[in-house]
DNA sequence: GCCGTTTTCGGCCCGACTGTTTTCAGTCG
């Protein structure tokens, strides 16, 4: 079972334990492991069962659930939750699903009305049966109907570069508002995970946060308006996404920042460092008993607990804690660092005039190189004559635009013994071979990784792409990172982060991994226009979750070897 | 169930909000 499968275990694990009635601290940690085992970036089954690097040693699991998450990986199954299954209906996690529905409630439905189902809530609600029930009343049976009916319109997270687009005018609108101080994005979005399920915009203001307030629910994507209050406003855009702003005191602004950042598991473990220090941190800033020692700027919460500043893209609790008081963050790489792209073509008769277009707008950017992949077919059979035109292409846009390296690249398919899928002599011109498995999603993992290592080992590919099953709605075709890493770190090949939008999952693990064992990513926006060369930005974003240095990071070179054999 | 410059037991983050209460439990982020 693939990692997304086992921390999904692990979740309903959580849920059952906790409708059970367990100790919230084990609840804690079946969800801690979910949560550490869903952004892995290899199967757990590839993990060593002792040593480093093993699953126990992985922050928050012990050598109970390291067993556990063995079993499920290997069976997809786990004997404690076929029990638990038998003492309380599996059907019962629907239930969770509906806002105001926790588990202590429905494990009172359950077992005082023997409600197991949502459409046996739905039937009790509407009959006026839940409120027999203590603590059930008619407000919260009608928050209850509600939320069933509204639970097919619950937000989903969207694409990062969605919630860019939305979000732009929106703090223009705002930014141009009188009155209006700070105004930064905090959560998700700031932490530029590649999905975010709202927004949260924190301002502060100097005559009150009424004209403010307004100002976003007059906004004209609005559809819904959740709340207008006196420092909080919730607004629905049409798009379904959800936009929350505080209006929080300036002496309060970085300790909001830092909270409403989050993340959450990042929160919790800043928050036991005051513990331990015997302060308290909380959005409003940092206690010691009554007094306010700071939290106007975020620099000072870190400060505080003695740390240095952590950027968002690193505040995951995947480290990133012990770093910063040992004073070992990386410096992460930024977008001014980045010399350089991977872009591609596909074949048409203007082929001259796309390259000679991508390559004058890398070098607008100040690009020093750029990759460009060729057509698929000019390694097929018949391909000679798209080969031709590509080439011809690179050498002209070559002798127009200067101070540009233009490298002619080509993407292929890999057999099992690592040779590369491409006719005779097709790839002679090419200095750029990437490997990116065919229909990878057919394959199994172990074959996947025996490929892409094979092909890696050949000493004949320069590139490897991270394969998606990108028909499979984002979801990722595993692979041993860490073994393909150290491979590609060993024989100097490239570890491929694609910038585009639908191919973001689990990029930062993948990064993350690449770095740790000290192989080389090289971002790659797949533009196919000039305009597209921007969303480097999103793999960039990706790298920097992963703890990437402009050092890890090719693009940042000037003149970058491709070596060939 | 995890974890340890208060280490093998006894802790484990914090606050807002809501609905139901009369002092609080449950949910949520």
């Amino acid at each position: 079972m693939d990692n997304e499968g086992v921390a999904g275990v692990l979740e309903q694990l959580a849920d059952l334990l906790e409708i059970e009635g367990a100790s919230p601290f084990r609840v804690r940690a079946y969800r801690g492991a979910a949560r550490t085992v869903g952004a892995l970036a290899s199967p757990v089954g590839s993990l060593p069962e002792s040593g480093p690097g093993a699953l126990d040693e992985l922050s928050g699991i012990g050598k109970d659930l390291a067993g556990k998450i063995r079993e499920i990986a290997a069976t997809g199954e786990l004997a404690l939750l076929n029990e638990l299954k038998e003492r309380t209906p599996e059907s019962l996690l629907g239930l969770l699903e509906i806002p105001g529905m926790g588990p202590k409630r429905a494990k009172a439905i359950y077992e005082g009305l023997g409600i197991d189902s949502i459409a046996s809530l739905e039937k009790a609600a509407k009959e006026g049966r839940l409120r027999q029930l203590k603590g059930v009343g008619p407000k919260l049976e009608a928050q209850i109907l509600e939320g069933i009916a509204a639970r097919a319109l619950r937000g989903k997270r969207i694409p990062i570069s969605e919630a860019d687009a939305e979000v732009a005018p929106i703090l223009e609108r705002l930014r141009n508002t009188p009155g209006v101080g700070a105004l930064e994005v905090a959560g998700s979005y700031r932490r530029r995970r590649d999905t975010v399920g709202d927004v949260d915009i924190l301002v502060t203001a100097t005559d009150g946060a009424k004209e403010i307030g307004k100002q976003l629910a007059t906004y004209s994507g609005v559809i819904k308006v959740l709340a207008e209050g006196d420092t909080k406003t919730s607004v629905v855009l049409a798009s379904g996404l959800q936009i929350d702003m505080r209006v929080v005191p300036p002496e309060s602004f970085g300790a909001a920042m830092h909270y409403f950042t989050g993340s959450k598991a990042h929160n919790v473990a800043i928050r036991m460092l005051g513990v331990r220090k015997n302060l308290k941190i909380n959005e409003y800033g940092v206690f010691e008993g009554e007094n306010r020692i700071s939290g106007e700027r975020e620099e000072d919460v870190f400060a505080s607990v003695g740390l240095t500043f952590v950027p968002p893209e690193m505040r995951e609790d995947r480290g990133e804690i012990d770093a910063a008081r040992d004073y070992k963050l990386p410096t992460l790489c930024a977008p001014t660092d980045l010399r350089g792209d991977v872009v591609e073509v596909v074949a048409t008769e203007r082929l001259d005039k796309i390259v000679l277009d991508l390559a004058e707008a890398a070098r607008a950017r100040g690009y020093a190189y750029l990759v460009v992949l060729g057509p698929q077919e000019m390694t097929q059979p018949g391909g000679g004559d798209t080969r031709r035109k590509f080439l011809h292409a690179i050498t002209h846009a070559r002798t127009k635009v200067k101070h540009l390296a233009l490298h002619a690249g080509a993407t292929v398919d890999v057999r099992d013994d690592g040779s590369v899928v491409a006719e005779p002599g097709s790839l002679d011109d090419v200095e750029v071979v990437r490997v990116e498995l065919a229909n990878a999603n057919a394959l199994e993992e172990k074959v996947r990784t025996a490929r892409l290592l094979a092909a890696i080992k050949s000493g004949r590919v320069q590139m490897i792409a991270r394969p998606t099953a990108v028909f499979q709605k984002e979801k990722l075709a595993q692979i041993d990172a860490e073994a393909i890493a150290k491979a590609a770190k060993k024989h100097g090949v490239l570890l491929e982060v694609d910038a585009r939008p639908e191919r973001l999952a689990n990029a930062d693990g993948y990064a993350r991994v690449a770095r740790d064992v000290g192989a080389s990513v090289m971002l790659a926006s797949h533009a196919t226009t000039s305009g597209e060369l921007e969303r480097i930005r999103y793999g960039l974003d990706q790298a920097r979750r992963g703890w990437c240095s402009a050092s890890d990071i090719v693009n940042t070179e000037k003149t970058p070897k491709f070596v060939k054999a």
